[in-house]
DNA sequence: TTGATTGTTCGATTTTTTCGAATAACTGAA
DNA sequence: TTCAGTTATTCGAAAAAATCGAACAATCAA
């Protein structure tokens, strides 16, 4: 297997942040992270087979979104909050803040 | 032609927005829209053939994020400034602040 | 070493995007 | 009114991307 890759800070693009969002089953995942330090993706059943799960994980972890720790056999991952705001200040928490507003209508 | 749709306030969903800005040639589009009032398709040239251009505006139109307007022969576009807002506040601004943010780096 | 668990990779299918050509809607001039 | 010019959409085919199940890889524990 390949090793992962994570962008570092200053290489995290826009276009690729909002592509990354821009699927339902993706903005769950980080939806879920928000409200969760780590997730492995057995923690999460979205209704998609689990090489379609690895494939957006792969997505975010490219887009510099989220950041994953290997540990044992699972995968650990967790929201890039830091390097998010340090990129695009106040982004991340107004695209959460959208989400949490739309569940609750 | 089909008359041209256009989504309610309060049909606007963030999942749509999120996917509309996911790509680089909308994205451009409503930056520009963001510093012009209205523009055409003609006003621009974002190097895609103008089947694919229609396309995109139809995929911003049908997500609410902007408006079209017949004035003769030319379809003039404008932001959905305040529809955004009052579907979620904060979001269009922080977006367009990132999207200005990576230009000045 | 074996079996169980967790994810990734591979190859095929389905879906989406893109393009150029044809069509439609509108305007102004002849 | 008809004809050419402009603007944008629609159509059908080709290219690109997403999705799935099966096979594979990595790790741990018995």
């Amino acid at each position: 297997m390949r090793p992962i890759h994570h962008p570092n800070c200053k290489d995290i693009a826009l276009e690729g942040v909002l592509y990354a969002l821009g699927d339902p089953v993706r903005l769950e995942i980080v939806q879920r992270l928000a409200n969760n330090d780590e997730l492995s993706c057995s923690d999460l059943d979205l209704g998609v087979a689990k090489s379609t799960l690895s494939h957006h994980f792969k997505i975010l972890r490219e887009a510099g979104v989220l950041h994953c720790r290997k540990q044992g056999t699972q995968h650990m991952n967790s929201l890039r909050r830091d390097d998010l705001e340090a990129a695009f200040p106040g982004l991340l928490d107004s695209i959460l803040k959208a989400a949490r507003t739309k569940v609750e209508s």
